[in-house]
DNA sequence: TCTGGGGTCCTTGTCCAT
DNA sequence: TCTGATGGACAAGGACCC
Protein backbone atom coordinates (compact mmCIF):
# COMPACT_ATOMS: atom_id res chain seq x y z
CA UNK A 1 0.00 0.00 0.00
CA UNK A 2 2.72 2.20 0.44
CA UNK A 3 1.88 4.72 3.35
CA UNK A 4 2.81 2.26 5.92
CA UNK A 5 6.51 4.81 6.12
CA UNK A 6 4.40 7.71 6.72
CA UNK A 7 2.98 5.92 10.39
CA UNK A 8 4.24 6.15 13.39
CA UNK A 9 6.60 2.33 13.65
CA UNK A 10 7.21 2.63 17.83
CA UNK A 11 4.06 2.23 18.26
CA UNK A 12 2.54 -0.57 16.74
CA UNK A 13 5.89 -3.04 17.98
CA UNK A 14 2.71 -4.32 20.60
CA UNK A 15 0.85 -5.86 17.52
CA UNK A 16 3.49 -7.32 15.49
CA UNK A 17 4.11 -10.87 16.15
CA UNK A 18 7.04 -12.13 16.62
CA UNK A 19 8.51 -15.93 17.27
CA UNK A 20 6.35 -17.59 19.99
CA UNK A 21 5.25 -13.78 21.07
CA UNK A 22 1.52 -13.68 19.64
CA UNK A 23 -0.82 -11.31 20.44
CA UNK A 24 -4.56 -12.76 21.25
CA UNK A 25 -6.29 -13.47 17.94
CA UNK A 26 -9.48 -14.30 18.74
CA UNK A 27 -12.51 -13.02 17.16
CA UNK A 28 -10.08 -11.58 14.01
CA UNK A 29 -11.21 -13.94 11.27
CA UNK A 30 -10.38 -11.45 8.66
CA UNK A 31 -6.88 -11.65 6.86
CA UNK A 32 -5.54 -8.97 4.22
CA UNK A 33 -2.28 -10.50 2.65
CA UNK A 34 -0.16 -8.47 0.45
CA UNK A 35 2.82 -9.78 -1.54
CA UNK A 36 6.28 -7.80 -0.61
CA UNK A 37 7.80 -5.98 -3.37
CA UNK A 38 5.51 -8.60 -6.23
CA UNK A 39 6.60 -7.63 -9.18
CA UNK A 40 10.29 -7.15 -8.47
CA UNK A 41 10.33 -10.48 -6.54
CA UNK A 42 8.73 -12.35 -9.00
CA UNK A 43 11.84 -10.78 -11.58
CA UNK A 44 14.37 -12.29 -8.36
CA UNK A 45 13.24 -15.33 -8.50
CA UNK A 46 14.97 -15.78 -12.11
CA UNK A 47 17.67 -13.81 -10.82
CA UNK A 48 18.55 -14.29 -8.03
CA UNK A 49 22.69 -12.83 -8.59
CA UNK A 50 20.53 -9.47 -8.33
CA UNK A 51 19.15 -9.92 -4.68
CA UNK A 52 21.29 -7.48 -3.26
CA UNK A 53 20.90 -5.05 -5.83
CA UNK A 54 18.56 -1.96 -6.31
CA UNK A 55 16.13 -3.78 -8.46
CA UNK A 56 13.17 -1.65 -10.39
CA UNK A 57 10.40 -2.66 -12.65
CA UNK A 58 9.54 0.00 -14.53
CA UNK A 59 7.30 0.97 -17.68
CA UNK A 60 9.37 0.69 -20.88
CA UNK A 61 8.25 4.25 -22.36
CA UNK A 62 9.75 7.54 -21.55
CA UNK A 63 7.13 8.92 -19.38
CA UNK A 64 6.65 5.26 -17.51
CA UNK A 65 6.47 4.95 -13.86
CA UNK A 66 7.67 2.73 -11.15
CA UNK A 67 5.97 -0.46 -10.89
CA UNK A 68 8.17 -1.91 -8.28
CA UNK A 69 10.90 -1.71 -6.60
CA UNK A 70 12.66 -3.89 -4.31
CA UNK A 71 14.25 -3.08 -1.03
CA UNK A 72 17.69 -1.77 -1.46
CA UNK A 73 15.85 0.31 -4.47
CA UNK A 74 13.63 1.99 -1.99
CA UNK A 75 16.47 2.74 0.39
CA UNK A 76 17.16 5.26 -2.19
CA UNK A 77 14.17 7.04 -1.84
CA UNK A 78 12.98 4.88 -5.35
CA UNK A 79 8.60 4.24 -4.64
CA UNK A 80 6.15 3.16 -7.02
CA UNK A 81 4.55 5.38 -9.28
CA UNK A 82 7.12 7.23 -9.06
CA UNK A 83 8.19 8.57 -12.83
CA UNK A 84 11.41 6.34 -14.26
CA UNK A 85 13.10 9.20 -14.91
CA UNK A 86 13.18 10.28 -11.86
CA UNK A 87 13.95 6.94 -9.89
CA UNK A 88 17.21 6.55 -12.25
CA UNK A 89 18.60 10.06 -10.98
CA UNK A 90 17.61 8.82 -6.99
CA UNK A 91 19.71 5.47 -7.66
CA UNK A 92 21.54 5.70 -10.90
CA UNK A 93 22.94 2.42 -10.13
CA UNK A 94 19.43 0.29 -10.12
CA UNK A 95 18.86 -2.04 -12.25
CA UNK A 96 15.73 -1.61 -14.33
CA UNK A 97 13.49 -4.45 -15.77
CA UNK A 98 10.50 -3.99 -18.03
CA UNK A 99 7.27 -5.25 -16.65
CA UNK A 100 6.02 -8.81 -17.89
CA UNK A 101 2.55 -9.48 -16.36
CA UNK A 102 1.92 -13.09 -17.80
CA UNK A 103 4.33 -14.17 -15.52
CA UNK A 104 3.15 -11.88 -12.66
CA UNK A 105 -0.62 -13.18 -13.29
CA UNK A 106 0.94 -16.72 -13.36
CA UNK A 107 2.53 -16.37 -9.37
CA UNK A 108 -0.62 -14.65 -8.46
CA UNK A 109 -2.48 -17.77 -9.58
CA UNK A 110 -0.08 -19.80 -7.35
CA UNK A 111 -0.60 -17.73 -4.61
CA UNK A 112 -4.47 -17.87 -4.80
CA UNK A 113 -4.02 -22.04 -5.15
CA UNK A 114 -2.85 -21.98 -1.63
CA UNK A 115 -5.58 -19.22 -0.62
CA UNK A 116 -8.23 -21.60 -1.98
CA UNK A 117 -7.09 -24.57 0.28
CA UNK A 118 -7.41 -22.82 3.20
CA UNK A 119 -11.14 -20.88 2.46
CA UNK A 120 -13.29 -20.54 -0.49
CA UNK A 121 -13.86 -16.77 0.78
CA UNK A 122 -11.40 -14.78 -1.26
CA UNK A 123 -11.73 -11.82 -2.09
CA UNK A 124 -8.21 -10.57 -4.38
CA UNK A 125 -8.09 -6.80 -4.51
CA UNK A 126 -5.06 -6.88 -7.40
CA UNK A 127 -2.60 -9.58 -8.55
CA UNK A 128 -0.17 -8.94 -5.58
CA UNK A 129 -2.74 -8.88 -2.32
CA UNK A 130 -6.20 -9.97 -1.06
CA UNK A 131 -8.54 -10.12 1.75
CA UNK A 132 -9.41 -13.99 3.43
CA UNK A 133 -12.45 -14.58 5.57
CA UNK A 134 -10.96 -17.73 7.81
CA UNK A 135 -14.19 -17.79 9.97
CA UNK A 136 -15.54 -20.76 8.83
CA UNK A 137 -11.83 -22.20 8.11
CA UNK A 138 -11.13 -22.06 12.32
CA UNK A 139 -13.50 -24.55 12.98
CA UNK A 140 -12.93 -26.90 10.31
CA UNK A 141 -9.35 -26.94 10.36
CA UNK A 142 -9.20 -26.28 14.08
CA UNK A 143 -6.78 -23.50 14.10
CA UNK A 144 -6.40 -19.79 14.98
CA UNK A 145 -5.96 -16.81 12.66
CA UNK A 146 -2.62 -16.41 13.33
CA UNK A 147 -1.41 -20.16 13.04
CA UNK A 148 -3.11 -19.73 9.22
CA UNK A 149 -1.13 -16.37 8.67
CA UNK A 150 1.82 -18.41 9.89
CA UNK A 151 0.99 -21.60 7.51
CA UNK A 152 0.51 -19.12 4.38
CA UNK A 153 3.71 -17.33 4.77
CA UNK A 154 5.44 -20.32 5.51
CA UNK A 155 3.92 -21.69 1.93
CA UNK A 156 4.30 -18.69 -0.28
CA UNK A 157 8.07 -18.63 1.24
CA UNK A 158 8.66 -22.46 0.54
CA UNK A 159 6.98 -23.07 -2.53
CA UNK A 160 6.89 -19.94 -4.76
CA UNK A 161 10.32 -18.14 -3.47
CA UNK A 162 8.20 -14.93 -2.44
CA UNK A 163 7.65 -13.10 0.91
CA UNK A 164 4.03 -11.50 1.78
CA UNK A 165 3.25 -9.80 5.17
CA UNK A 166 -0.30 -10.48 6.93
CA UNK A 167 -2.78 -8.21 8.56
CA UNK A 168 -5.16 -10.35 10.98
CA UNK A 169 -8.01 -7.81 12.39
CA UNK A 170 -11.91 -8.00 13.15
CA UNK A 171 -12.30 -6.03 10.13
CA UNK A 172 -11.08 -5.27 6.48
CA UNK A 173 -9.98 -2.27 7.45
CA UNK A 174 -7.82 -2.97 10.05
CA UNK A 175 -6.61 -6.56 8.34
CA UNK A 176 -5.80 -4.24 5.58
CA UNK A 177 -3.61 -1.44 7.84
CA UNK A 178 -2.09 -4.41 9.45
CA UNK A 179 -0.36 -5.93 6.66
CA UNK A 180 1.21 -2.78 5.33
CA UNK A 181 2.38 -1.77 8.81
CA UNK A 182 4.14 -5.40 8.70
CA UNK A 183 5.98 -4.47 6.07
CA UNK A 184 8.20 -6.42 4.91
CA UNK A 185 7.59 -10.03 5.51
CA UNK A 186 5.72 -9.54 8.72
CA UNK A 187 2.11 -10.33 10.59
CA UNK A 188 0.29 -7.24 12.36
CA UNK A 189 -2.45 -8.33 14.67
CA UNK A 190 -5.20 -6.33 15.52
CA UNK A 191 -7.02 -7.78 18.93
CA UNK A 192 -10.50 -7.49 19.44
CA UNK A 193 -11.40 -4.82 21.76
CA UNK A 194 -8.35 -2.66 20.84
CA UNK A 195 -9.38 -1.62 17.80
CA UNK A 196 -9.16 1.92 18.92
CA UNK A 197 -6.41 1.62 20.89
CA UNK A 198 -3.99 0.58 17.44
CA UNK A 199 -6.53 3.47 15.26
CA UNK A 200 -6.02 6.91 16.82
CA UNK A 201 -2.66 7.66 16.88
CA UNK A 202 -2.04 7.23 13.38
CA UNK A 203 -2.07 9.82 11.09
CA UNK A 204 -5.28 10.37 8.73
CA UNK A 205 -3.04 9.90 5.75
CA UNK A 206 -4.09 5.93 7.31
CA UNK A 207 -7.52 6.31 6.76
CA UNK A 208 -8.90 4.02 3.20
CA UNK A 209 -9.87 6.94 1.17
CA UNK A 210 -7.78 9.54 2.27
CA UNK A 211 -5.43 10.87 -0.57
CA UNK A 212 -3.78 14.24 -0.95
CA UNK A 213 -7.16 16.16 -1.29
CA UNK A 214 -8.85 15.01 1.40
CA UNK A 215 -5.89 14.94 3.79
CA UNK A 216 -5.33 18.55 2.67
CA UNK A 217 -9.40 18.99 3.64
CA UNK A 218 -8.97 17.43 6.95
CA UNK A 219 -5.54 19.08 7.84
CA UNK A 220 -7.65 22.81 7.12
CA UNK A 221 -9.66 21.63 9.76
CA UNK A 222 -6.97 20.75 11.88
CA UNK A 223 -7.39 17.09 11.81
CA UNK A 224 -4.20 15.14 11.75
CA UNK A 225 -4.44 11.66 13.40
CA UNK A 226 -7.97 9.35 12.77
CA UNK A 227 -8.30 10.13 17.05
CA UNK A 228 -9.32 13.83 15.89
CA UNK A 229 -11.42 12.67 13.01
CA UNK A 230 -13.39 10.30 15.46
CA UNK A 231 -13.91 13.18 17.82
CA UNK A 232 -15.10 15.90 15.03
CA UNK A 233 -19.14 15.74 14.95
CA UNK A 234 -20.13 14.47 11.80
CA UNK A 235 -22.32 17.42 11.40
CA UNK A 236 -18.82 19.37 10.45
CA UNK A 237 -17.77 16.89 8.24
CA UNK A 238 -19.83 16.37 5.96
CA UNK A 239 -19.98 20.39 5.33
CA UNK A 240 -16.45 19.81 4.46
CA UNK A 241 -16.16 16.51 2.72
CA UNK A 242 -19.48 15.63 1.50
CA UNK A 243 -22.10 13.03 3.17
CA UNK A 244 -20.69 10.01 1.52
CA UNK A 245 -17.07 10.75 2.14
CA UNK A 246 -17.67 12.25 6.19
CA UNK A 247 -19.46 8.71 6.47
CA UNK A 248 -17.53 6.65 5.10
CA UNK A 249 -14.22 8.08 7.20
CA UNK A 250 -15.99 8.87 10.47
CA UNK A 251 -17.41 5.61 10.58
CA UNK A 252 -13.60 4.02 9.42
CA UNK A 253 -12.09 6.22 12.44
CA UNK A 254 -14.72 4.90 15.09
CA UNK A 255 -13.61 1.39 14.20
CA UNK A 256 -16.64 0.13 12.28
CA UNK A 257 -16.16 -1.45 9.08
CA UNK A 258 -18.81 -3.89 8.28
CA UNK A 259 -17.79 -4.95 4.78
CA UNK A 260 -18.00 -8.92 4.42
CA UNK A 261 -14.94 -10.56 2.23
CA UNK A 262 -16.59 -11.06 -1.00
CA UNK A 263 -15.34 -13.66 -3.39
CA UNK A 264 -15.99 -12.67 -7.09
CA UNK A 265 -17.33 -9.52 -7.52
CA UNK A 266 -18.02 -7.93 -10.73
CA UNK A 267 -16.35 -5.75 -12.17
CA UNK A 268 -17.86 -2.39 -13.71
CA UNK A 269 -16.59 -1.16 -16.30
CA UNK A 270 -13.69 -2.18 -18.84
CA UNK A 271 -11.17 -0.41 -20.52
CA UNK A 272 -7.41 0.68 -22.32
CA UNK A 273 -5.84 3.90 -22.45
CA UNK A 274 -2.32 5.30 -23.46
CA UNK A 275 0.08 7.32 -22.96
CA UNK A 276 2.33 8.43 -26.33
CA UNK A 277 5.84 9.29 -26.12
CA UNK A 278 5.35 12.57 -27.36
CA UNK A 279 1.86 14.65 -27.53
CA UNK A 280 -0.37 14.39 -30.89
CA UNK A 281 -2.10 16.73 -32.27
CA UNK A 282 -2.97 14.81 -35.20
CA UNK A 283 -6.91 13.93 -35.23
CA UNK A 284 -6.01 10.77 -37.60
CA UNK A 285 -3.60 9.25 -35.68
CA UNK A 286 -6.18 9.54 -32.44
CA UNK A 287 -8.66 7.41 -34.06
CA UNK A 288 -6.12 4.75 -35.47
CA UNK A 289 -5.06 4.64 -31.66
CA UNK A 290 -8.66 4.54 -30.60
CA UNK A 291 -9.76 1.90 -32.97
CA UNK A 292 -6.69 0.02 -31.72
CA UNK A 293 -8.02 0.82 -27.93
CA UNK A 294 -11.61 -0.20 -29.14
CA UNK A 295 -10.37 -3.50 -30.26
CA UNK A 296 -8.21 -4.24 -26.64
CA UNK A 297 -11.42 -3.36 -25.00
CA UNK A 298 -13.89 -5.19 -26.87
CA UNK A 299 -11.39 -8.36 -26.68
CA UNK A 300 -11.27 -7.99 -23.60
CA UNK A 301 -14.96 -7.76 -23.14
CA UNK A 302 -15.41 -10.77 -25.17
CA UNK A 303 -12.84 -12.82 -23.17
CA UNK A 304 -15.25 -12.42 -20.11
CA UNK A 305 -18.62 -13.13 -21.99
CA UNK A 306 -19.84 -9.60 -20.89
CA UNK A 307 -20.81 -6.57 -23.39
CA UNK A 308 -21.70 -2.84 -22.11
CA UNK A 309 -23.72 -0.31 -22.97
CA UNK A 310 -22.19 2.99 -22.51
CA UNK A 311 -18.54 4.05 -24.30
CA UNK A 312 -16.64 6.86 -23.06
CA UNK A 313 -13.50 8.17 -24.18
CA UNK A 314 -10.85 9.43 -21.89
CA UNK A 315 -8.26 13.04 -23.47
CA UNK A 316 -5.39 14.35 -21.63
CA UNK A 317 -4.07 17.07 -22.81
CA UNK A 318 -0.05 18.05 -22.63
CA UNK A 319 -0.85 20.49 -19.69
CA UNK A 320 -2.40 17.81 -17.74
CA UNK A 321 -6.45 18.34 -18.00
CA UNK A 322 -8.13 15.63 -19.07
CA UNK A 323 -11.91 15.38 -20.22
CA UNK A 324 -14.19 12.55 -20.50
CA UNK A 325 -17.16 12.30 -22.96
CA UNK A 326 -19.62 9.45 -22.81
CA UNK A 327 -22.21 7.89 -24.69
CA UNK A 328 -25.25 5.12 -23.92
CA UNK A 329 -26.01 3.12 -26.73
CA UNK A 330 -29.46 1.41 -27.77
CA UNK A 331 -28.11 -1.86 -27.08
CA UNK A 332 -24.89 -3.41 -25.58
CA UNK A 333 -22.21 -4.38 -27.52
CA UNK A 334 -18.81 -6.50 -26.93
CA UNK A 335 -17.60 -5.34 -31.02
CA UNK A 336 -15.42 -3.37 -31.70
CA UNK A 337 -16.13 -1.72 -34.67
CA UNK A 338 -19.54 -0.43 -32.40
CA UNK A 339 -17.25 0.48 -29.74
CA UNK A 340 -14.71 2.50 -31.96
CA UNK A 341 -17.69 3.89 -33.78
CA UNK A 342 -19.06 5.47 -31.09
CA UNK A 343 -15.69 6.47 -29.79
CA UNK A 344 -14.76 8.46 -32.86
CA UNK A 345 -17.97 10.30 -32.82
CA UNK A 346 -17.44 11.31 -29.36
CA UNK A 347 -13.97 12.29 -30.62
CA UNK A 348 -15.34 14.22 -33.75
CA UNK A 349 -18.30 16.06 -31.73
CA UNK A 350 -17.08 16.77 -28.41
CA UNK A 351 -13.28 16.46 -28.15
CA UNK A 352 -11.26 20.34 -28.77
CA UNK A 353 -8.24 20.21 -30.35
CA UNK A 354 -4.81 20.11 -28.87
CA UNK A 355 -2.06 18.53 -28.09
CA UNK A 356 -2.80 15.04 -26.65
CA UNK A 357 -0.84 12.83 -24.32
CA UNK A 358 -3.10 9.71 -23.50
CA UNK A 359 -6.15 8.70 -25.15
CA UNK A 360 -8.56 5.60 -23.64
CA UNK A 361 -11.35 3.92 -24.59
CA UNK A 362 -13.88 2.24 -21.76
CA UNK A 363 -17.01 0.45 -21.82
CA UNK A 364 -19.48 0.55 -18.43
CA UNK A 365 -22.79 -0.77 -17.96
CA UNK A 366 -22.05 -4.37 -18.46
CA UNK A 367 -23.99 -7.36 -18.76
CA UNK A 368 -23.36 -10.96 -18.63
CA UNK A 369 -23.95 -13.22 -21.94
CA UNK A 370 -27.12 -14.20 -20.26
CA UNK A 371 -29.00 -11.22 -20.27
CA UNK A 372 -27.69 -10.09 -23.70
CA UNK A 373 -28.88 -12.81 -25.26
CA UNK A 374 -32.48 -12.13 -23.48
CA UNK A 375 -32.07 -8.16 -25.37
CA UNK A 376 -31.11 -10.15 -28.48
CA UNK A 377 -34.55 -12.30 -28.01
CA UNK A 378 -36.91 -8.82 -27.00
CA UNK A 379 -35.76 -8.00 -30.61
CA UNK A 380 -32.16 -6.13 -31.13
CA UNK A 381 -30.67 -6.87 -34.49
CA UNK A 382 -27.80 -9.83 -34.59
CA UNK A 383 -25.18 -8.62 -36.42
CA UNK A 384 -22.59 -10.82 -38.47
CA UNK A 385 -19.98 -8.66 -37.02
CA UNK A 386 -20.44 -10.95 -34.12
CA UNK A 387 -19.23 -14.08 -35.55
CA UNK A 388 -16.16 -12.21 -37.22
CA UNK A 389 -15.16 -10.83 -34.45
CA UNK A 390 -15.71 -13.95 -31.96
CA UNK A 391 -13.49 -15.84 -35.46
CA UNK A 392 -10.66 -12.89 -35.17
CA UNK A 393 -10.30 -13.83 -31.28
CA UNK A 394 -10.02 -17.75 -32.02
CA UNK A 395 -7.46 -16.66 -34.66
CA UNK A 396 -5.91 -14.79 -32.05
CA UNK A 397 -5.38 -17.35 -29.60
CA UNK A 398 -4.07 -19.50 -32.23
CA UNK A 399 -1.45 -17.97 -34.17
CA UNK A 400 -1.08 -14.30 -32.07
CA UNK A 401 -2.38 -11.29 -31.46
CA UNK A 402 -0.45 -9.43 -34.68
CA UNK A 403 -2.70 -12.57 -36.65
CA UNK A 404 -5.81 -10.37 -37.44
CA UNK A 405 -6.01 -7.06 -37.09
CA UNK A 406 -7.76 -3.96 -38.82
CA UNK A 407 -6.35 -2.55 -42.42
CA UNK A 408 -6.10 0.61 -40.99
CA UNK A 409 -3.80 -0.68 -38.24
CA UNK A 410 -1.41 -2.25 -40.94
CA UNK A 411 1.78 -0.57 -41.50
CA UNK A 412 4.63 0.01 -38.69
CA UNK A 413 5.26 3.74 -39.81
CA UNK A 414 2.22 4.77 -38.27
CA UNK A 415 2.48 4.07 -34.69
CA UNK A 416 6.32 5.11 -34.40
CA UNK A 417 6.19 7.44 -31.37
CA UNK A 418 3.20 5.66 -29.74
CA UNK A 419 3.29 3.82 -26.42
CA UNK A 420 1.31 1.33 -27.76
CA UNK A 421 2.84 1.04 -30.86
CA UNK A 422 4.11 -2.67 -32.07
CA UNK A 423 7.72 -1.12 -32.34
CA UNK A 424 9.42 -2.53 -29.14
CA UNK A 425 6.50 -3.27 -27.26
CA UNK A 426 5.75 -5.68 -25.07
CA UNK A 427 2.47 -6.64 -25.91
CA UNK A 428 0.21 -6.90 -22.81
CA UNK A 429 -2.99 -7.50 -24.95
CA UNK A 430 -5.48 -5.52 -23.39
CA UNK A 431 -5.96 -4.81 -19.75
CA UNK A 432 -3.58 -6.38 -18.36
CA UNK A 433 -1.80 -4.19 -16.02
CA UNK A 434 -3.30 -3.98 -12.74
CA UNK A 435 -1.74 -1.14 -11.43
CA UNK A 436 1.55 -0.47 -9.57
CA UNK A 437 0.98 -2.78 -6.49
CA UNK A 438 3.92 -5.00 -6.02
CA UNK A 439 4.36 -3.58 -3.15
C1' DT B 1 9.34 15.94 -9.99
C1' DC B 2 6.43 15.72 -13.62
C1' DT B 3 3.31 12.49 -13.30
C1' DG B 4 1.11 4.75 -16.22
C1' DG B 5 -2.77 2.08 -16.64
C1' DG B 6 -6.77 -0.35 -14.90
C1' DG B 7 -10.28 0.38 -12.14
C1' DT B 8 -14.25 2.22 -8.38
C1' DC B 9 -17.04 5.55 -6.20
C1' DC B 10 -18.92 10.03 -5.33
C1' DT B 11 -20.67 14.72 -6.38
C1' DT B 12 -22.69 17.88 -9.28
C1' DG B 13 -25.32 19.35 -13.09
C1' DT B 14 -28.66 18.66 -16.83
C1' DC B 15 -32.51 16.75 -19.03
C1' DC B 16 -36.85 14.70 -18.97
C1' DA B 17 -41.09 12.63 -17.19
C1' DT B 18 -44.59 12.86 -13.85
C1' DT C 1 -51.94 24.99 -20.74
C1' DC C 2 -48.46 26.61 -17.81
C1' DT C 3 -45.50 26.33 -13.75
C1' DG C 4 -42.92 24.39 -10.06
C1' DA C 5 -41.43 20.38 -7.30
C1' DT C 6 -39.49 15.99 -7.40
C1' DG C 7 -36.98 12.12 -8.78
C1' DG C 8 -34.58 9.10 -12.05
C1' DA C 9 -31.26 8.54 -15.74
C1' DC C 10 -27.35 10.05 -17.61
C1' DA C 11 -23.01 12.62 -18.21
C1' DA C 12 -18.76 14.80 -16.64
C1' DG C 13 -15.16 15.22 -13.67
C1' DG C 14 -12.59 14.59 -9.43
C1' DA C 15 -10.46 11.73 -6.01
C1' DC C 16 -8.87 7.62 -4.80
C1' DC C 17 -7.10 2.76 -4.93
C1' DC C 18 -3.37 -0.67 -6.37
Amino acid sequence: MGRSGDLPRGLLDRYLARGDSWPDDTGCPILHVDMDAFYASVELRKRPELRERPVVVAGGSTRGVVLSANYPAREFGVRSAMPAARAKRLCPRAVFLPPNFPEYREASEAVKAIFAEITPLVEPLSLDEAFLDVGGALRRLRSTSGAIARQIRGRVTEELELTCSVGVAPTKFLAKLGSGLAKPDGVIVVPRGQELRFLHPLPVTALWGVGKRTAEQLRELGLETIADVAATPLRRLRRSLGTATAEALYALANGQDERAVVPDAAEKSIGAEETFETDHHDRELLKRELLRLSERTAASLRSREMHGRTVSIKVRYADFTTITRARTLSVATNLAREVYATASALLDEQVPPGAVRLIGVRVEQLTSEADFAEQLTLGAPDRGWREAEHAADEARARFGTAAIRPATLLGGDNERGNAGGDNGRVDNDGADNEGAGGD
